[in-house]
This record gives C-alpha cells, sequence and structure tokens, in this order.
DNA sequence: GCCAACGTTGGC
DNA sequence: GCCAACGTTGGC
C-alpha cells in the first residue's frame, strides 16, 4: 500500500464535495510529475486531501478506487486520471503552517516541491498528519 | 496584489 | 540543445 498527497482548490472541488458524489475523477492534472504518480497509484491506496489557496490544510482522506485510465476532460489523449472516494475526514484540519514547522516532516515532497498538485508520502509521513489531525 | 518556483514555448 | 520570455501555481 502506497501514500500519497493531493491538492484541490477547494472553491473548485472540496473533501466536502467528494463526499457529496461518493467517488470522483480526479481529472485535470497537467503535469508529468504528477502524472507519473498517478500511474504509480494501486486501487486501496491513500491520499491525503489537502485544500490549496483557501485554507491551505489538509482535511481528509481518500481511498484511489480505479487506477490511471484517460481523463476524460483531456482531448489530446495524453493524460490519465485516477478515481477517488472519501476515505474519512480528519478530526481537525493539518494546517501548512503545522506540517512545515514539524521536523518530522521535513523530507515531505509536498513541502519540498509546493506547486506539485500529487505527491508521495511515506507511511511514516502519512501516519505523522493523522495524529497531528487528533492532537 | 505580489512574488518565488517552475513548467512550457519558441527563437536561434 | 540552449536559454530567454512568458504563463501558471500557490503561499503570503
Amino acid at each position: 500500500m502506497n501514500y500519497w498527497l493531493m491538492k484541490s482548490e477547494p472553491d473548485v472541488f472540496s473533501y466536502d464535495d467528494l463526499v457529496a458524489k461518493g467517488k470522483a475523477e480526479w481529472d485535470g492534472v497537467r503535469n508529468h510529475a504528477a502524472q507519473g504518480h498517478m500511474k504509480a497509484m494501486r486501487k486501496g491506496d491513500l491520499s491525503i486531501f489537502y485544500h490549496s489557496n483557501i485554507g491551505i490544510e489538509a482535511v481528509g482522506i481518500m481511498t484511489i478506487v480505479e487506477e490511471a485510465a484517460p481523463d476524460s476532460t483531456d482531448d489530446t489523449g495524453k493524460w490519465i486520471a485516477v478515481h477517488v472516494a472519501p476515505h474519512r475526514k480528519l478530526d481537525k484540519p493539518v494546517t501548512l503552517k503545522a506540517m512545515k514547522a514539524d521536523s518530522a516532516l521535513a523530507d515531505m515532497v509536498m513541502l519540498r516541491q509546493s506547486r506539485l498538485s500529487v505527491s508521495p508520502l511515506t507511511k511514516a509521513q502519512f501516519d505523522h498528519i493523522v495524529a497531528m489531525s487528533k492532537a
């Protein structure tokens, strides 16, 4: 099982929107590094749902329910998307500020490359963020 | 609104 | 293949 972190602007698509839909295509990713991570995703992997721009915090956990397939919003046939479903909401959001301040997360890919919308997490990093959400 | 980071485009 | 110009993302 692998762990990931995926960003969305909540005014476009929020964690609550995903809960309301039950399942959604994670489309519109147009970055090769992020695409590579999505291709590596397997059914049952878990991902942190992070709100960028507004909130700027991790808010929930989702499950990968369908592996990489052509992105339905793409005409060129070049890009893929995965499907995700809500797993559970975090008890308390974990802010970017808190993650940056925590030395246990110093090597997090998202913190090193702030513009990357899909990034991998180690199990330790994933567990740490979940623990922070309960503190 | 600004700016840093970084990806893409196009001229050479 | 290099690199300057430009556009976008995302945090502040």
